[in-house]
DNA sequence: CCCAGAACAGTGTATGTACACTCTTTCATT
DNA sequence: AATGAAAGAGTGTACATACACTGTTCTGGG
């Protein structure tokens, strides 16, 4: 017997849509870091590209891309900005292979950077609170992971 | 005595910042979204806007944006999209106010697009799990909410 | 009635994101 | 060595996002 299945309405789509909730969180809280980091000239996914790039250099950009979760060619584009102001360059490996290379200023901004993301980190936290800040962590592990 | 605060350091950053971590998701989940709902020709954010405007209908767009927890601004850049597409239609209630109509196009490429939203959301649920669910729930809420 | 200020919305500019497509280079196989 | 597949990366196009600034309309106090 085929049961029927209930029509999905938009009151609940506009409710409980995952997507929507998500990416509402994604802006407020890209906000928030962004005005945190203004007085170091860096937006929030330029901080993370500087942040990876730092920490994994050398690294193809691909395999950049795909630390960061973001499309290469998003990352190609995100590169462009940056490296016009001279934090990092680009450089190739051989032939096909390129990654990216943190200049002096890059690294010199990037050091002015953190301790402004520190405190907007801190500040996130404290509002979040103690017992929820590692259940949110595991949850968007859990999201990306799934996704 | 004034302890000694502990630098904060490039790989810290990497790892923890919150702001890179919900971005991350939201950039899986709605790659995820879009595709499901691509059958329909609408994006995520699209069918965030359609479904929004088809519950809250008449009701001013800085309202409307608040509700998506979008910057204004945005709003009304996206308006445009759909608008063009004759989805909506964007008609003012006073000199200064405006808001949003579905069109009976919009109408009927909302109802189409809903069972593959349903479809998305279901599989995400599946993939997180039932207990998890709830928690994420909570968790974006809570993000949004203090960011 | 007038007008100053608040409320509401649009534009200019810049960055972020991704898909479809293209280009070049490497590499394995013959 | 020739070559075709696979790997790596860039471009064209379109949409998403937000801040700073601007323009217009309403509204209350005089």
């Amino acid at each position: 017997m085929a049961e029927k299945k209930k029509a999905v309405t938009e009151k609940e789509a506009a409710t409980t849509c995952a997507c929507q909730k998500v990416r509402m969180a994604a802006r407020a809280v890209t906000r928030a870091y962004d005005r945190a980091l203004r007085p170091s000239g860096l937006r929030s996914t330029q901080f993370s590209i500087l942040v990876a790039a730092s920490v994994a250099e050398g690294i193809p950009l691909h395999r950049l891309a795909e630390i960061l979760g973001l499309e290469r060619t998003s990352l190609t584009r995100n590169l462009a900005a940056i490296e016009r102001e001279g934090l990092i360059q680009v450089t190739s490996v051989d032939g096909r292979t390129r990654s990216v290379l943190l200049t002096p200023v890059g690294s010199a901004r990037l050091k002015q950077a953190l301790p402004l993301w520190a405190q907007a980190q801190q500040t996130l936290r404290a509002r979040v609170g103690e017992k929820d800040w590692p259940i949110l962590d595991h949850s968007l592990a859990k999201l990306k992971e799934v996704a």
